[in-house]
DNA sequence: ATTACTTAGTGTAAAAAATACACCCTATAT
DNA sequence: ATATAGGGTGTATTTTTTACACTAAGTAAT
């Protein structure tokens, strides 16, 4: 390979916008920099791709590595190389964006290495991140705005069981505008994919709602069929 | 940066799906391959993103030496990273589409160093691809036929003056789909972003379409009131 | 000049989807 | 029993999408 490939001093990374959604706030997880550069400063998390892993599995491992869960639903988004982005040197980073399940079923507690302390974060209230962060954590938001309008993913942010109001809230923040309640219902029960578990919530203080879940076995049979919602 | 990054043999490159549309054909340009590894075999277009371009830059300067054209739409969509998707190292590959103009005002005339021989080859007959370029070529396809649907994206594969048929076409082969011309066009117009340019076709045997032009303005002010097409 | 040919260009009715909107229900807490 | 807080529901209107077929205009051949 030396002689064939023209190289230089150069290597790739792997940043993650982890966003959580938690009693009606959604968050990232942002880790407070230990080492130099930016010591500090708050930051995606990330890290250095390995010899032996795909891109996929890199930001399998730190996500592992940060939250101390597996099979964590990401999407890799975009790829930041500007040639001073990083300053020690040619660093090109691929992101990813991750959902999960804050609350409810599981509760995460982060935990790092490379990191005095990582924390969840509500995106309203970011603070100056480290690097271009600022910007991967904008366009990550941008992808997930688009993506959860004609995808399925809102349910990756709620527990296994959740109610419509739930699914509703998540909407209205990621998107950050009002819904009707009537429509949004009428219009998401169409799709055919929520499974009513003729089941209540339980331990409020009012009356409790249906819970349902996400049938992925009925969305995999809509196919192509543009979901729009 | 020695001793604060970890690092290994590797480096990054940029492959490039570059569609073109002539004639009622989509088509991609490929070339055939004069090195090692995959020698004589067929190929995206691509090389290795350099010290001091960016990543948009490096793709921007790859098309350039293929075509000799600058300014052409580009947007990068993925970066493949399987560890052994390159048989000589860990080679990290960002991946770009482009369209452009093909016959019309702008026939382009492929040229090339590194490479034996590029041409324009319909996407519904493509060869064996080196690499795992087949994929980078499938995710593309797939990426132009969403963004199509909501950005205005197909006037980059027709010339500055084009007929209704003409984009019309364009749509049908991208979604591959017949569409009904009445209500292409009804829909087309009322987003208000063509400007009827008053003016004819020429040089056709038949009665002459009416030129439109696709006016930047008047889509800017559109903003984010997201087009359907 | 007539005719044949080829593509350009146009409207309407029906169906489907999206929107706007307000009240009663039910479980719990006091 | 009463207050409270969120759960759950239907309909009418508007907008968007779909399906569908003929005339108009220019060229070319005779």
């Amino acid at each position: 390979m030396k002689e064939v490939l023209p190289k230089f001093d150069s290597t790739f990374s792997i940043d993650c916008v982890v966003f959580g959604f938690d009693e009606g706030e959604l968050k990232i997880l942002l880790i407070e920099r230990n080492e130099e550069p930016f010591k500090d400063w708050w930051a995606l998390p990330g890290n250095i791709v390995g010899e032996v892993e795909s891109l996929d599995q890199s930001a399998s491992r730190i996500l592992n590595e940060l939250t101390g869960l597996s099979n964590i639903y990401m999407e890799q988004y975009y790829t930041f190389g500007d040639v001073n982005r990083h300053p020690q040197g040619r660093v090109v980073s691929i992101a990813y964006y991750a959902l999960l399940r804050l609350g409810g079923d599981k509760a995460v507690k982060p935990i790092s290495t490379y990191a005095k302390r990582a924390h969840w974060i509500n995106v309203k209230d970011l603070p100056r991140l480290a690097f271009d962060h600022q910007q991967i954590f904008d366009k990550g938001l941008e992808k997930i705005k688009r993506r959860i309008k004609h995808q399925p993913i809102a349910f990756e942010l709620l527990p296994e069981k959740f109610t419509l109001t739930q699914l509703q809230n998540v909407y209205e923040i990621i998107l950050n505008k009002k819904l009707d309640k009537r429509n949004f219902r009428k219009k998401m029960l169409s799709f055919g994919v929520l499974r009513d578990l003729q089941e209540k919530q339980q331990g409020v203080s009012f009356r409790a709602a249906t819970l349902y879940k996400f049938d992925k076995r009925k969305y995999a049979k809509l196919f192509e069929k543009e979901i729009s919602f």
